[in-house]
DNA sequence: CCAATATATATCGGCGCCGAGGTATGCTGA
DNA sequence: TCAGCATACCTCGGCGCCGATATATATTGG
């Protein structure tokens, strides 16, 4: 997740670690604080990875930085992850959430409508939060008023998300493929 | 989160690990499968703190079982996980979900009222996940469909938990505490 | 003048999670 | 008969994440 947000972000423009880590926390940070010891140790993986590359710089406002910049290497590995994500960014909101962040980057209207689909598939699933041996309960059932708030919550949740799905592809998949960069 | 659910779940009735697994994957499985490989280490790791402990019975199916129990120690751990929960709990949706889950075993209604305030002040922080420079950006300035469904379906999912919330809250607050168990 | 803060990068130990693999039993259907 | 599947438990290596810690510089405010 920490290391499709950089190689997105890097896709736009090249920015110091400190920079990025920025950006990271604004977009997830909110909901999952990125830490020095996670970004740092990211970065020098990918660099070996020969995803981005490194140059030193002399600071703006304090010590130097080391400018990162995406290689042609990391542009077809960015473009791989969106066009073929895991099970988990799929599922998981977080993740998902990153991936819709970037997933302009993925040129062409019918793959990113394709990878829609797959969360659309996701969502309509049907799902039971909880069962009473086999039976799966309704949000009624409950006396519990915080299970009842969870089901409430999340139906709402993946109606507003899924009007948004089926609107989006279908836009999507009847539009051509613009000539890009 | 994995610990807190089994916490959770023991607290309603002594389970075997297989039957626990079954459980967990209901509640948090279709975002987040568990695996054996961090069950089983969870379950050992929570038995060494005392939290819960384990007795052989014959197998109804097939292999012999152990079953869990929750210790008044387990008990404890639980409650206190439930009152005063990190910053990580309140702020990730998985966690929040699981806390929620099992939220009414925390017996004062004014606890359990303290305990969504917490997620009602991270809701009402102003957010924005995107940022030109300093300046944040809204859903409405963005070109990309993906960035724009983004911001929409947070909106919808927080007014949602939003009105929950505070119907709740009022719920509790003027409630007696209950006799319970 | 000095302390605090923001800028900027990095390492390290610990720990939880994951996937792969291993073991064993009993039922069901080809 | 016997393969396959569900039940049931467990270990291990690898790896990513986290908090603590270290280092260095420029600005800002008391």
């Amino acid at each position: 997740m920490l290391e499709l947000a950089i190689l997105g972000f890097l896709r736009d423009r090249p920015l110091h670690g400190y920079d990025l880590r920025r950006r990271v926390a604004a977009l997830m940070g909110h909901v999952r604080p990125v830490a020095d010891g996670t970004l740092y140790p990211a970065i020098k993986r990918m660099a070996a990875a020969g995803w981005l590359v490194r140059k030193d710089e002399p600071g703006v406002a304090a010590a130097p930085r080391r400018m990162l910049y995406l290689t042609p290497e990391g542009r077809t590995e960015l473009e791989r992850r969106l066009r073929d994500p895991g099970e988990l960014d799929i599922s998981d909101e977080n993740r998902w959430f990153t991936l819709l962040a970037f997933l302009r980057h993925l040129g062409e209207p019918k793959e990113q409508a394709a990878v829609l689909r797959r969360r659309l598939a996701f969502l309509e699933e049907p799902t039971s939060f909880f069962y009473d041996g086999d039976r799966p309960m309704a949000a009624e059932e409950f006396a519990d008023p915080f299970r009842q708030g969870l089901l409430t919550i999340a139906h709402a949740t993946s109606q507003a998300e899924l009007a948004w799905l089926h609107a989006t592809i279908e836009t999507l998949e009847s539009t051509q493929a613009p000539p890009d960069a």
